[in-house]
DNA sequence: AACGAAACCTGCGCGC
DNA sequence: TGCGCGCAGGTTTCGT
């Protein structure tokens, strides 16, 4: 499901709900969203969340001692609700408030992960320790440069989170069609000054994307019935068979290294 | 070291 | 209607 902006705008709706609440208990359903030793993860348990940040696709709840780390992968949600309402086919992970409100996670798919992580730690082990920067916080050179020593396709190094964080299927193909680069370009033979068009066309989609709250194609909803408005920004994305909006020719679609790929093959070099 | 394929899961839409 | 197949906005692991 999400990519930077979806997590942004769940971040933000969590933020208006669970700030300043104390975890009682968590009920987990299903254990292998669990990352962390069940034991340990236990001392959740009568933690309050200060704070909910994110970094790349990654959400991180501030804890008193430790930090929750939440990856939605492809499918995953939250749905939140009074103790005594109905747990529904695909909640997995059942986090119980004082107040007697929870929060549910939701996961279709079973792909979500959680850890539990000391304060101290979290940056440095686990799941954030090699996740690379996000469009907003890297230069042109640095990207150039980490883009110029790999020999695969474009499409395949920024969608590599050790390079560069917070893109998907989705933005990496607006990013691209945008920059007017083709995604089976391969990363050793891109200019500097194409390496600067990819990066402002991505800096450019995920702002325009999380001002409109993300994109909702399938799955997407940041809250129960809570979409996103960006899919009526998508130039490439899903547009198989339709015009290109800058050139007219069609839009095709392609498997680049097995993900569904979309291109305009004029307008894309 | 680097790359591609498979694996992790479930549901949906399509063609026969 | 029913079945099998391919596909889905992600990431890690395994094999070459």
């Amino acid at each position: 499901m999400p990519e930077l902006p979806e997590v942004e705008t769940v971040r933000r709706t969590l933020e208006h709900l669970v700030l300043g609440k104390r975890i009682d208990r968590v009920t987990i359903l299903y254990e292998k969203i669990i990352q962390t030793d069940l034991l340990d993860f236990e001392k959740i348990n009568g933690q309050v969340i200060h704070e909910i940040k994110r970094m790349g696709k990654h959400l991180i709840f501030m804890l008193d001692h430790d930090v929750l780390l939440i990856h939605l992968r492809m499918e995953g949600r939250f749905f939140y609700k009074k103790e005594h309402q109905e747990i529904k086919k695909h909640e997995h992970v059942i986090i119980h408030f004082s107040d007697h409100d929870i929060l549910t996670y939701h996961d279709v798919r079973k792909f979500g992960t959680m850890h539990l992580i000391p304060k101290d730690k979290y940056l440095d082990e686990g799941p954030l320790k090699l996740l690379g920067p996000e469009p907003s916080s890297l230069t042109e050179d640095e990207l150039y440069h980490k883009v110029h020593i790999r020999k695969t396709e474009i499409k395949a190094i920024l969608l590599d989170q050790h390079v560069i964080s917070g893109l998907g299927n989705i933005y990496v193909d607006e990013t691209l069609f945008r920059a007017k680069i083709h995604p089976t370009r391969k990363g050793n033979e891109l200019s500097l000054e194409e390496v600067t068009r990819i990066l402002y066309a991505a800096r450019e989609v995920l702002l325009k994307a999380i001002s409109l709250g993300g994109t909702t194609i399938r799955t997407f909803e940041a809250m129960d019935g809570v979409h996103g408005r960006f899919q009526n920004e998508l130039l490439v994305h899903t547009k198989e068979g339709e015009p290109c909006p800058v050139c007219g020719n069609l839009i095709i679609k392609m498997k680049v290294k097995g993900r569904g790929t979309y291109v305009c093959e004029t307008c894309q070099i």
